[in-house]
RNA sequence: GGGGCUGUAGCUCAGUUGGUUAGAGUGCCGGUCUGUCACACCGGAGGCCGCGGGUUCGAGUCCCGUCAGCCCCGCCA
């Protein structure tokens, strides 16, 4: 193909075909960079070789033009070369030129030069097909194709099983809002789109499909983000007779192999394992990003004593000091550290107090307001030196952790800290419940079917809040990539799971009865997870929003610009389904 | 639901303190050109200043509203 001539072809006769990426006229002579898959070459129109006619045709190709080429590839000479084009030491002599269809002048570009802007995103939305020209979209899904397949490989010689699960379900009344679609035949009621097959492939365990994947579509009428679309691929699995170390094994074979193989990076297994209460202990996030090597420690034992007042009423008011050392920080200029306040304050804590190290002793910020000894104290805990800053929030748990997150993603980025590399985690047990932020009750943190420490089975009663799950997240350079459990798999902890969740007999039936009751006919202990496939090609890719790796992707108003949806329907349509508009 | 940024030629952008005829680059059209590669050079066309209202002698510019795109908070079991 056009995009992959090298010198080896010289010599050859070639019919290509492909789009006009670019077209220079030289009057005499007219060069025209033929596009394809593969990418670009250059086609020669020389009038000797060329007929009149043909000439006449390759001066009025216009951009994005479809053509057909017949030639012989033939080395450049050598003043000739294009070393910044992998195709630069060759060209095609073009024997004939003919337009297959015409194109109309482009509304954006497809060829953009060297420091060209991209047209706005609206736009490039808007004509899609254009934009998925480009070669670096191209490339993105080049790429998720082969991510694609990498899975299905990978887990087909693991022997699970690809099923398909209803697209059309069951309305769930917990977690994300539903897309609702109402039934004609079934006149005042509706399906929903799934926001996971979580249900089937708990259902496809219990027939006996002991290793279970799919590729699945999952849909959210949530608001959206650079890293949420409302509808979203996952990577969904579920094996029966496993334990945590089951599964996770299973994925660090799929993620290593799809890193090995697809990007060509080599990923050490097993990944890195860590508690939920040990992230937040260290990092102040459930999603550590360990490319920032620095740590979070408690400093209350130091500073709850001290004259500095914020310190010490924050410990008497039962919260903690906590704060980090920031390596070579005392380059950062006042105001630098001075932001920091803001970022804690955004967050929901009252702020976030530094000090510089220096001659042995502390310069600025909070510094001087500690004693000597509580500065020595607190230096040695983090392993602080000259050069350093200190950055500390005090306050319940609650806002100093997002408030040292900021701040330490914030600083690794602005000091350069953030090491290069693909750092996997593991983050373990999380809490079963959290408390909900209106009532205070319980509410599942991961979903009601996950199954929890056994050891714990005395505190689902008296304090439900502190059991530990067997819930797990994948995390992968501070971002989260998926997440699963080892499920309940005994009606009778089924049931008292959803007795603490406030879920009586009756309503757990008519919600999912249909699970329970296919528990009460031998079910075998299972466990599973989800990937979120579009984000992983993202990372892959390099990128940094999901609609450069989903072929057609909605705006951040769940609109798509260029078939244009959603869209009213007509009267006799909605009539047909029983639906009258408000 | 809330906060922020953006909206001027097909595209990317400039546009002073509110001032009379709204500019540039690129693309497009016409011309010259036999080794270009974002070809070069000469000429030309091209505008609902997102939309609606207001202030003013006068609005691209100020005010109010609204629409769209993007980023963030809430939300996303």
């Amino acid at each position: 193909m056009a995009g992959g001539l090298r010198t080896e072809h010289v010599g050859a006769t070639v019919r290509l075909a492909g789009w006009v990426h670019r077209r220079r006229d030289l009057g005499g002579l007219v060069f025209i960079d033929l596009r394809d898959r593969q990418g670009v070459v250059q086609v020669s129109c020389d009038p000797e070789t060329l007929s009149e006619e043909a000439m006449e045709r390759a001066r009025r190709l216009g951009a994005e033009t479809v053509i057909a080429v017949e030639g012989v590839v033939a080395a450049r000479p050598p003043d000739a070369v294009n070393p910044e084009m992998p195709t630069g030491e060759v060209e095609v002599k073009a024997a004939e030129v003919v337009a297959l269809a015409p194109s109309e002048t482009p509304p954006i570009l497809v060829a953009y030069g060297a420091d060209e802007e991209l047209a706005a995103e609206e736009l490039r939305l808007r004509y899609r097909y254009l934009d998925l020209r480009r070669q670096e979209l191209q490339r993105n899904f080049q790429l998720r194709h082969r991510v694609f397949q990498t899975i299905r490989r990978t887990l087909d010689e693991l022997e699970f099983v690809e099923v398909e699960t209803p697209m059309l379900t069951r309305p769930t009344p917990e977690g994300a809002r539903d897309y609702l679609v109402p039934s004609r035949v079934n006149p005042r009621e509706f399906y929903a789109l799934p926001q996971s097959p979580q249900l089937y492939k708990q259902i496809l365990m219990v027939s006996g499909f002991d290793r279970y994947f799919q590729i699945a579509r999952c849909f959210r009428d949530e608001d959206l983000r650079a890293d949420r679309q409302p509808e979203f691929t996952q990577l969904d699995l579920e094996m029966s007779f496993v334990k945590e170390e089951d599964v996770w094994a299973v994925l660090e074979t799929v993620m290593a192999t799809v890193w090995q193989q697809v990007a060509g990076r080599p990923v050490e297994t097993p990944f890195l394992r860590m508690t939920h209460r040990e992230a937040l202990e260290s990092y102040g996030t459930d999603k550590p990003d360990l490319r920032i090597p620095w740590r979070v420690h408690d400093l209350s034992d130091d500073l709850g004593g001290s004259e500095f007042r914020i310190f010490r009423s924050a410990v008497e008011e039962g919260g903690r000091v906590r704060g980090i050392c920031v390596p070579g920080g005392s380059e950062l200029s006042r105001k630098a550290l001075d932001e920091l306040d803001g970022l804690a304050r955004g967050v929901g804590a009252a702020g976030a107090l530094w000090t510089r190290l220096a001659e042995g002793g502390a310069q600025g910020g909070f510094g001087p307001k500690i004693s000597a000894e509580e500065l020595t104290a607190v230096s040695e805990r983090l392993g602080a030196s000259d050069g350093d800053v200190l950055v500390v929030v005090a306050g319940p748990d609650r806002v100093t952790s997002p408030a040292l997150d900021v701040v330490r993603r914030h600083l690794g980025r602005t000091l350069d800290a953030v090491e290069p590399g693909d750092r996997f985690l593991w983050v373990t047990e999380f809490p079963l419940f959290e408390p909900d932020p209106d009532t205070g009750e319980p509410v599942p943190s991961h979903h009601p079917f996950t199954g929890f420490d056994p050891g714990d089975l005395d505190l689902l009663e008296n304090d439900p809040l502190a059991v530990r799950s067997r819930a797990y997240d994948l995390v992968y350079n501070g971002s989260e990539l998926g997440s699963g459990s080892i499920r309940i798999n005994d009606p009778e902890l089924q049931r008292q799971v959803l007795e603490v969740l406030g879920i009586g007999a009756e309503e757990a039936q008519r919600r999912f009865g249909f699970l329970l009751e296919a528990f009460r006919y031998g079910a075998p202990p299972h466990g599973g997870f989800a990937v979120g496939l579009d984000r992983m090609v993202m990372h892959l890719a390099g990128g940094s929003s999901l609609r450069e790796v989903i072929a057609f992707p909605k705006t951040t108003a769940a609109r798509a610009l260029m078939e244009g949806a959603p869209s009213p329907v007509d009267d006799d349509e909605l009539e047909d389904l029983g639906i009258k508009l408000v």
